[in-house]
This record gives structure tokens, C-alpha cells and sequence, in this order.
DNA sequence: ACGAAATGTCTAA
DNA sequence: TAGACCTTTCGTT
């Protein structure tokens, strides 16, 4: 269940994994056997995110390639709603992309991965896959399984392109002349602010959590009408995506709620995460009012009424 | 056991 | 706007 901080932090960890490896890749539920086949044998070379696009390249030898370049076959892997990435392997694998503790899965709900301080390079070996497993990737110390991807294929450079030309521009890459695309594309707009930030050809990456608490975090109301949000408060919320992602993407976690506004004794750990995500009914932590809710575009919406104008 | 919801996106009507 | 899709988890019978 990823927004864009979550691919990331998958880009880095694949990357460390399995680059300069040739992994072995088999698609156990078989419903990526010929793409498997295509990979299978090349050495994987440096994945990369935009958005919540995940895109790893594989080539015959060692090279260095920019992203959407012709030559390489790219996997291309879109998680959707629901799918995820789990890895196992010997207690050298695990720590290698480990920050912190070690982690079985990257992204939200991570898990530590069960005894693999003790267990001895010697003694693992790859666990049989369930039968919901879309692609293996293996390498002698360990494995990555993707479940429940939303998009799973191999693409030409060309076809990477296609889809990031549809894509725009992502707070965790923030290139130079973004946050300017940024508030002239919601600018254009008569649309909801609260939907132009899910539209990943507005800002890519950003899914409902974020949309609803950097909204609040910056003041806006997800009702206003993108053109007639200022370009001040738009740099604002460019540069809170930018901070909040990138603080997803070093956590592995999204913990959005301001620390003056966390409670003292919050109702449980759940209720201390978000500012108004998933808070509808409660009490706003900045002005006691209560936290509304609506369907936007087919997805709940998450905001308060007395702090967002 | 069953149903609903989930941090997503596409297509058809 | 509704439905389809891919899977897991959590709450309710």
C-alpha cells in the first residue's frame, strides 16, 4: 500500500540487493513467465522511482544507463492499491539494506525479519513461494517477492518514456524548475486542489495520506478550486510534499501529524500518525474542531473546516 | 466464514 | 460515475 516515498525506498533497496548480481527471476504464479524468461540471466543494474513507477533496468554486461534510455529491458512495476514486495534471505542480505532494524518488508507495515541476526549465511534457504507470487528475484544470499502489482511488464526505452511523459513532476526527485511546473499546472485548473494533488500528471507520487495532511499542514482547503489557491501557499505545499516525503522515504513510515499537535496521551498509536487522515468525527489537533470527510473523485477526503481555507 | 476496506488507476458508459 | 482489477488484513457474524 504505497504512496511515492514507498517505491522509492523499493528502488534503493532492489538496487542494493540485486545490482551487478545476475538474479535468477521466475514468475512462480506464472503470470509473468515470459518476462521472467527475458530478465532472467541478465545482470540488473540500478532501479529507479518516479512516482509510484518503479523501473529497473537489465542489461547483458555491467553499464551504467539514465532512466527511459534505449537498450536495456526495463521492468516496469506499478504497485496499485495493493501490492507488495517482501524479501528473506541470511542474516548478510538482510543487513545490507538495513536502516535500523532489519525488515522483511520495504514500504508501509514493515516487518523485522524473524531471527536473521542469528541465522548463519549457511543455513538459509529460500522459502517456497505462495502461489500469489508475481516475480521472484534470487540471488545465493536471499530473494525479493512481488505480490498484487497493480502493472508488472518489461518495456523498451521508448515505452519508459511514454509513461513518464504522462507523469509529473515528483516532490522526492524535485528537479530544478518543479516547484514553478507545479503551481502553474494546478493554476491552470478549476478543479479541487485536493484532486489536482492526487492527479500524478499535476505531482507525481503523492497518494491520499499526503494529499489530505499536507493540505492541512499548509492551511489549504482540499474544496478550493486550484486557480484560486495563491502561488505562494502552492510553493508551500510543494515544499511540505517535498519535506513530508522525504521524511517517508528516510522513516519508512508516513507519520505526518506536526509533533506540537501529537497529544500527550493520544487515544491510541494509531490516532497520534496522521493530522486529519482517517480522523473524521474527531477533534482537530490545532483547533478542537471536528474533522469532515467527503468522496472526492471516488476516494475518501480527509480535512478540517476551521483551519483550512 | 464472510465482507469490506485499503496509502491506485484504468476503461466504459 | 461505476465497475474492473490485483491481494491482504481486519472487523463482524
Amino acid at each position: 500500500m504505497p504512496e511515492g516515498h514507498t517505491v522509492h525506498r523499493l528502488a534503493g533497496a532492489l538496487t542494493e540487493l540485486f545490482s551487478g548480481h545476475r538474479p535468477t527471476i521466475t514468475s512462480p504464479q506464472g503470470r509473468f513467465s515470459q518476462g521472467a524468461a527475458k530478465l532472467n540471466g541478465q545482470i540488473a543494474l540500478s532501479a529507479e522511482a518516479w512516482g509510484k513507477h518503479f523501473f529497473m533496468p537489465f542489461a547483458p554486461e555491467p553499464t551504467e544507463v539514465t532512466l527511459g534510455e534505449d537498450g536495456p529491458d526495463w521492468l516496469h512495476v506499478h504497485l496499485g492499491l495493493y501490492g507488495s514486495w517482501s524479501f528473506d534471505g541470511d542474516g548478510e542480505f538482510i543487513a545490507v539494506h538495513t536502516i535500523g532494524a532489519p525488515r522483511r518488508r520495504i514500504g508501509e507495515r514493515e516487518q523485522l525479519s524473524e531471527g536473521a541476526d542469528e541465522r548463519r549465511v549457511a543455513e538459509w534457504e529460500p522459502p517456497t513461494p505462495k502461489d500469489t507470487v508475481r516475480v521472484r528475484f534470487a540471488q545465493p544470499h536471499g530473494i525479493a517477492d512481488l505480490t498484487g502489482p497493480n502493472q508488472c511488464q518489461v518495456l523498451s526505452g521508448s515505452e519508459v518514456r511514454a509513461v513518464l511523459k504522462r507523469l509529473g513532476p515528483d516532490p522526492l526527485r524535485n528537479n530544478p524548475g518543479d516547484r514553478e511546473r507545479f503551481i502553474s499546472l494546478v493554476r491552470k485548473r478549476k478543479v479541487p486542489v485536493g484532486q489536482l494533488v492526487m492527479d500524478q500528471a499535476v505531482t507525481a507520487g503523492p497518494g491520499n495520506i499526503y494529499r489530505a495532511d499536507c493540505l492541512f499542514r499548509v492551511g489549504i482547503s482540499p474544496l478550493r478550486p486550484g486557480n484560486r489557491v495563491s502561488e505562494h501557499r502552492l510553493g508551500l505545499l510543494w515544499d511540505d510534499l517535498v519535506s513530508a516525503m522525504s521524511e517517508g522515504v528516510r522513516d519508512g513510515i508516513i507519520l505526518t501529524n506536526p509533533p506540537e499537535y501529537i497529544p500527550l496521551d493520544p487515544i491510541d498509536e494509531q490516532d497520534r500518525r496522521f493530522a486529519v487522515y482517517q480522523r473524521s468525527g474527531r477533534a482537530c489537533w490545532r483547533c478542537g474542531n471536528t474533522i469532515a470527510e467527503m468522496a472526492m473523485a471516488g476516494r475518501r477526503l480527509f480535512w478540517c473546516p476551521g483551519c483550512q481555507r
